[in-house]
DNA sequence: ATGAAAGCGCTAACAG
DNA sequence: CTGTTAGCGCTTTCAT
């Protein structure tokens, strides 16, 4: 393979010319450039992407965690963030954490490591602090999952509201004893979410109890098992709130397998509207979160950052919610 | 940052020796190691990635070559892929294509720039002979779509004969205008299917007509253009093959939208088995594609490539498709 | 078992 | 506008 010495021995120019060209610098005749650019061609050259970061100390990488790649909401964010990285020609490490803290850990050292320019968390698996030691080492953009103990850049939207409509709607359509289903950490996500839930049962007077809390419900076969968890039970939910279309509707399929008719029976609020809200039969009621353009956002933001030129106020940006009535309830 | 000058400096030993350390190098006595580690610890040392892949030139990075991140199957695909990947401490770099032949040119670049160490291809955009010129850059390993044309590392499935079980099928559920769906362009996977529905036409004595071929068909909404199509034919198919469960469940929820029964008035018969083929009601019939398995097993090919240990033998791995019937034929 | 030294391929002062 | 030169941080002979 050609090197940058072999492309200016067959210009006839030094390296320097030929890296000036290659970076586009002003300052080069238009003459020597065509010079160049033949020599490229004949040699079949290509920068050395390795070379290039070490010396100029940038890699044009970012890095993304995500816990699930066969999550639609997580790979609609990532689509997102992949729109915004190709516009501006920077490259995406995609990270899998699989909820996993010591992968998380594993994959923020990349960042020491000086192999990616910054990491978009879309999740959060350790405390705050341990990651906020990173922060030294190049930017982190936190998208979809959030913190109240510092200010960084993040991009999210008002959970404990959505957990709030989502809930008040099932209790104005008559329902009194509601589930709820969440993932497996204690995000100030998962936090609002819950306090939004709470927030509800309590406008209305309704008891909370905790017999109706569901955990590590992440997918279409947690929401399953949850709902047959309920059958057993002396008094079990008529309605369930959701962290999760997929769980919503794994909810939906198990009731009806067991002959309970949805909406008549049993209502379900799922979060997201994901494909699946529309496909389902009853089509879900959901909550809304624009996932592509929190990614977008995330990713812009990221630039920002990379460029120095980020202003205070814009560092926290919420996007709106929204809830989107079908005939699951 | 510290570097490994910092930390030889801090341990009293030469740079060769950390390096020997980092490296798991074996000639070193388990007192320097200590040392070192003891040195590295206490200077937060972490080292360089771009010094050590221009220093040795291995980038541990596998460019994934995708169509659509949001597209289930190819999320299943990149699941298996990264389970292989992180087992063996490999990294990759998620490209998407949106089917854009430039773009895929863009990102086989890569491989000339030494950016990654191989390239997986789970689809084609470009023509073959346009591909092959990198294959001197590094392995390139196809996943998914192939190619007769030359003898390279991929993992495939009988596509032909996977078009011909559905086709099939539909006859002998006793339709003989029969729709084919598929994406837009000419690789040997499209080309394999359509011969498939060809053969099961001809076998039955179907004649096949060219009204009934619908390209450019992807996703839900392909589906639903689709089938509204068909509404202004005078002879408008009673049963769809589609490329895929998304196009197939576009076709369902239109058909029944405009009050037609499935599969009463009209049957459809997906691609994939992704999770949308159980949740639609009626549920999916259709033609599983292991992704998940397609994608390890491609992984586990561009690292058998990557360590030069392949036999010819296993360069071409055929997993087994199969037809799921359910309600909707 | 360890160190000295060369060099991977490139960019960025600096000088002219 | 162009060339000379000094590294970026690491790995790897080659000695010892």
């Amino acid at each position: 393979m050609a090197t940058i010495a072999d492309v200016a021995r067959a210009a006839g120019l030094s390296s320097a010319t030929v890296s000036r060209v290659i970076n586009n610098h002003q300052y080069v005749s238009e003459e020597k450039k065509q010079l160049v650019y033949q020599a490229m061609e004949a040699l079949n050259y290509f920068p050395n992407a390795s070379a290039q970061k070490l010396r100029s100390k940038k890699t044009n990488t970012i890095g993304v965690m995500i816990p699930q790649l066969t999550n639609p909401f997580f790979t609609y964010l990532l689509e997102g963030i992949d729109r915004i990285a190709t516009e501006h020609d920077y490259q995406l490490l995609v990270c899998q954490t699989k909820n996993n803290r010591f992968k998380e850990l594993h994959f923020l050292n990349y960042l020491k490591a000086k192999q990616v320019d910054g990491i978009i968390l879309t999740s959060i698996e350790n405390d705050w602090a341990t990651i906020a030691d990173y922060h030294t080492y190049g930017p982190i953009v936190l998208c979809n999952e959030y913190t109240y103990q510092m200010l960084v850049p993040m991009v999210r939207l008002d959970q404990q509201e959505g957990a709030y409509i989502g809930t008040r709607h099932l209790i104005e359509k008559g329902h009194r004893a509601i589930g709820y289903c969440f993932g497996g950490n204690t995000s100030q996500l998962t936090i609002d979410r819950h306090a939004g839930y709470r927030r509800a049962l309590n406008q209305f007077g309704i008891p909370y109890k905790k017999d109706w809390i569901f955990r590590d419900a992440y997918d279409l076969e947690d929401g399953k098992r949850v709902f047959r968890n309920t059958l057993e039970m002396d008094n079990p939910p008529t309605a369930f709130f959701t962290g999760s279309d997929q769980v919503a509707a794994g909810i939906v399929k198990e009731a009806i397998s067991h002959g309970f008719s949805v909406p008549g029976d049993i209502s379900v609020i799922g979060f997201d509207d994901q494909p699946i809200a529309s496909v389902l039969e009853p089509t879900l009621t959901t909550i809304k979160q624009p996932a592509e353009e929190i990614g977008s956002n995330a990713m812009n933001l990221m630039i920002k950052c990379l460029e120095n030129h980020i202003d205070p106020s814009e560092m926290d940006i919420q996007l709106p919610l929204q809830l989107i009535v079908r005939q699951s309830t």
